[in-house]
DNA sequence: GCCAACGTTGGC
DNA sequence: GCCAACGTTGGC
């Protein structure tokens, strides 16, 4: 079981969005790099990621399950880019700040403190399970 | 709003 | 295949 962070800007595709969906999964579109696009291609569903909001509020806001499949993006012709649904999960009860995440040692590999820019990225289950803590959400 | 980091493009 | 130029992202 793999763990993932999506990261998305609040102004665009917010948190509230996702929840708004109720449960239902929406397309993670417009992902144009090559990195990215990998590590969706390497998802399997019932995968989770954090929901990471950048910019103004720089957090993580919430948990995602991948409900679908990497498949061709809808909003391009262009066959080099796909993407997963996700569906919302879990709000974090505290989101955890980048801050928290940097003044953390034992978050100090991890790809959001190391490449900022990076928008799908890989999450080990080591840092899966400490931001977690720091959200105060406990998996069952 | 600035700037550093990184990715992509295109000329050679 | 290399590298300079350019564009974009995202933290500060």
């Amino acid at each position: 079981m793999a763990y993932w962070l999506f990261k998305s800007e609040p102004g665009e595709w917010s948190w509230d969005d996702q929840l708004a969906k109720d449960g239902e999964g929406e397309e993670w579109d417009g992902i144009r790099n090559y990195q990215a696009r990998n590590n969706m291609r390497s998802m399997q569903v019932g995968e989770l990621g954090f929901f990471y909001h950048s910019q103004s509020d720089k957090a993580v806001m919430g948990i995602v399950e991948v409900c679908a499949p990497c498949h061709p993006d809808s909003t391009t012709d262009d066959p080099r880019w796909e993407c997963v649904d996700v569906r919302a999960v879990a709000t974090m009860p505290r989101p955890v700040t980048l801050a928290d995440c940097k003044a953390d040692a034992r978050l100090a590999g991890m790809v959001l403190v190391n490449n900022t820019r990076l928008s799908v990225q890989p999450v080990t289950e080591e840092e899966w399970k400490i931001v977690c803590e720091l959200g105060g959400y406990s998996q069952s």
